[in-house]
DNA sequence: ATGAAAATACCGACCGGTCGGTATGTTTTA
DNA sequence: TAAAACATACCGACCGGTCGGTATTTTCAT
C-alpha cells in the first residue's frame, strides 16, 4: 500500500500552502513546514527534491485550477459569459480566503527566479489569449464594441489583480466581493455595445 | 561638515533600491547594500538602526512621491484629469523601470509585517479617497455617469496597480504603456456620460 | 498462506554557510 | 580634542540540505 506515503505528502502540501501564504517562501522554513505537518525533514526530502519543487507543485495545481474555472463559466453569449465569470468572483474571493497571500508569492517568486518564471509564463499567456479570443468572439458576434482584443483583454485581467491584491492587502477595509462584481460592470459597461 | 554624512546615507539608500528591487527583501542582504553602496556595515548601523528601518524610509520616500504625482494632474473637468492621469501612466512605467519590483515588495511586506503594514495602509486609503472625491465631483458636474464614486475609484485604482503587477511579471510581452493608456480609455467609457 | 528479503517510507542529528546585529577600535570633522 | 562617522572582526541564531540508520510495506518463493 502506497496510502501512508500519499497522505504522508497530501499533509507536507497542505501544511505549506499555510506556512507559505502566513509566512511568506523565504521566511517559511522547511522545518515549519514539517512541524506544521507533523512529519519529519526527512519525510520531506523524500516526496520533494528541493524546497523550491514543493513550491512550483503548488503553484501549478493551482495554475490547473484556474483553467478548469475559466472553461466551465462559458455561456452562450459572450457578454453573458464575462458576467458569469463576474458573478464567481465573489466565491472565489471567500474560497481564497488565508490563501490568497500565496497568489501575491507566486507572482513575487515569478520575478524573481527564472525557474518559477518559466512555470508560471506559459499559461498565464494562455489566460490572456483564453480572454483575447472571448473579446473577439464577442466583437464578431457583435455584442460587444470594436475594440482591440488584446487590449480589452488585458483590462479585465489587470482588473481583476488589482482587485485580488487589493483584497490581500486589506481584506477588511472595504466589501471586495462587491467592488469586484461593480467595478467588472463598469468595465463591462465600457465594452458592451449599445 | 556634514557633507560626507548626507552622501553616505544617500549612498546606502540608493543601494538599497537596487538591492530590494532586483533581490528582494530577504534575499538582499545588509552587507550587500553595503558592498554596493561602496561602504562598511558600520556605517550602515550608524544611519539606520535596523534593515526594516532602511526598508520603511524607501517606502515612505515612495509613497510621498505618488501624492505629488497625483497632486499635480488636476485639470478642469474630471474626465480631463483622469484622462490625464493616464497620459502620465506610460512616463511612470519608463520612469520606474527596474525600480517596479520594489513596488512588489512594499505590497508583499506590507501584508506580512504589521510595522509596515500600518505604514502603507494610512497614505493608500487616502489615494482611494482622493479617486473617490474625484469621481463624486464628476459625478455632481455631471461629466460621469451617476456610479458609486467608491466602487469606481476602487475599479480605477485595481486596473492601475493590475497593470503595474502584469507590467512587473512580463516587461516584454507586452506594450504596456500602449495597454495602460487604452484599457484606461476603456473603463472611462463605462464611467463617462453619454 | 507465510516468512524472509527487498523496496519504500520515514526519522532526526548534523554540516556548511549565511545573515542581522553588536562591540570595539580607528579616522575624520568641527 | 571631543564627538561624529566609519571600519572590522565577530557572535549567536537559523536554514536548506545530507546522511546513516530504522520502521513499515510490498514482493515473491515456497
Amino acid at each position: 500500500m502506497q496510502q501512508r506515503s500519499e497522505e504522508t505528502r497530501a499533509r507536507i502540501l497542505d501544511a505549506a500552502i499555510r506556512r507559505f501564504a502566513i509566512a511568506g517562501y523565504d521566511a517559511a522554513s522547511v522545518e515549519d513546514i514539517c512541524t506544521e505537518a507533523g512529519v519529519s525533514k526527512g519525510a520531506f526530502y523524500h516526496h520533494f527534491p528541493t524546497k523550491q519543487a514543493i513550491f512550483l507543485a503548488l503553484m501549478q495545481a493551482w495554475l490547473a485550477l484556474i483553467d478548469v474555472g475559466l472553461d466551465a463559466a462559458h455561456e452562450d453569449t459572450v457578454p453573458k459569459t464575462l458576467l458569469h465569470m463576474t458573478d464567481l468572483l465573489p466565491g472565489v474571493f471567500a474560497a481564497a480566503e488565508d490563501r490568497l497571500p500565496m497568489f501575491l508569492e507566486f507572482w513575487l517568486q515569478a520575478s524573481r527566479d527564472e525557474t518559477v518564471w518559466k512555470a508560471i509564463i506559459a499559461p498565464y499567456r494562455h489566460y490572456q489569449e483564453s480572454f483575447s479570443k472571448l473579446i473577439a468572439d464577442g466583437v464578431a458576434e457583435g455584442s460587444l464594441k470594436p475594440v482591440d482584443s488584446q487590449v480589452a483583454a488585458q483590462a479585465i485581467v489587470s482588473l481583476a489583480v488589482g482587485l485580488v491584491l487589493q483584497g490581500v492587502l486589506d481584506p477588511h477595509g472595504a466589501d471586495w466581493e462587491k467592488i469586484a462584481r461593480e467595478s467588472m460592470r463598469i468595465l463591462m459597461n465600457g465594452l458592451e455595445k449599445q
